[in-house]
DNA sequence: GCTCACATGTAATAAGTTACATGATTTC
DNA sequence: GAAATCATGTAACTTATTACATGTGAGC
């Protein structure tokens, strides 16, 4: 249901192609807070044009492949309403890195410290982003959300730079029988 | 896939009973980063079983119901170990809330007040609650995770606390023609 | 000539969600 | 007597992932 929300989302505020959707998913300002693929868009864009929630056109020009044009319609607009106003669902987050922390004497200081650089240049990629989003953006509601997402990121990786070195000293500790069986 | 290696790795540290991983997943200080629900546990166990990556035995207690009590066994340790060693999976972050923000022109300042008001009280208890754990905890890996969540969250919290009115601000502007084609 | 960006989609599979089904004991 | 906690699981459904399949044009 969140492809489909995302979608709306993005043909409210003008049409688009899947491929454009997909994008918008990967790269821009929805990029750090939504996932979305192919395999999940299209499908969707199909589905909700038997429903009436959204139309499409052809555009052929010449050379490229022709593309479908999407619209939404009333109908959906209304969908995409009702779906804001519905009680969002929890914000997820799901961390794989904070899972190895935890188990860090398992894999030992080298294995920890490798992965605290690729989280900390993900998280600085990240926030470089958002910050030169911020920049090109005019809209004030994708400021707040852009800020919002460089307050958070920051401070994680203000974290990691601060207490990397107490991790890996953790990670350096045998694991004993006991802790293993606690 | 991750439920699987959230039951190994509870596992890896004693034994368990699927009702006790998953309170481990709702409760704990597992509970801010990973989601697991009976169903998707129980299957897990079960295939795990299959698979000799745990065993169980069956205690039976007068007065309450009999409980499979689940032990890891040593190629359940390998095949933790392994997708430990495995890069692990970027952290997901998908925001319903963000997304509301990004949209809360069309549903009116009233609406994101509320909103936001769930989000801080939502914030305030996960930090209370990682804090308390960081209190009765003894493990230092531990410590070092919920110090890293309590961070985060914390930021965020401050971010809502300081720069909420300027959201509902933007969210009682009228949502323009040109905007909803922009 | 190679790779990247544009462009659409399907099919098989994996995974998780939600509701259902059941039942005892403990605590208020 | 009601509600919460302990305890196990299934079944139907929804959803998303991954890989596959295909092809053009532009820039290096």
């Amino acid at each position: 249901m969140s492809t489909r929300k995302f979608c709306l989302a993005i043909l409210s505020s003008g049409d688009a192609t899947g491929y454009e959707i997909r994008k918008a998913a990967q790269e821009g300002q929805f990029s750090h807070f939504i996932e979305a693929s192919y395999g999940s868009i299209y499908p969707s864009l199909a589905k909700m044009e038997q429903e009436g929630l959204v139309t499409w056109r052809e555009e052929l020009s010449s050379g490229k492949p022709s593309r479908k044009i999407y619209s939404i319609t009333q109908l959906g607009r209304d969908a995409f309403l009702k779906e804001l106003f519905e009680t969002p669902v929890e914000d997820l987050f799901r961390s794989p890195f904070l899972l190895l922390a935890l188990y860090c004497r398992w894999v030992g200081p080298e294995f920890i410290s490798k992965e605290i650089d690729r989280r900390m240049e993900n998280l600085e990629l990240k926030i470089a982003d958002m910050k030169h989003e911020l920049e090109i953006n005019e809209d004030p509601a994708s400021a707040w959300t852009l800020e919002y997402g460089i307050t958070a990121y920051s401070a994680s990786l203000n974290y990691l730079k601060m207490n990397r070195s107490k991790l890996e000293r953790i990670a350096s500790e045998p694991v004993s029988h006991a802790q293993a069986a606690e």
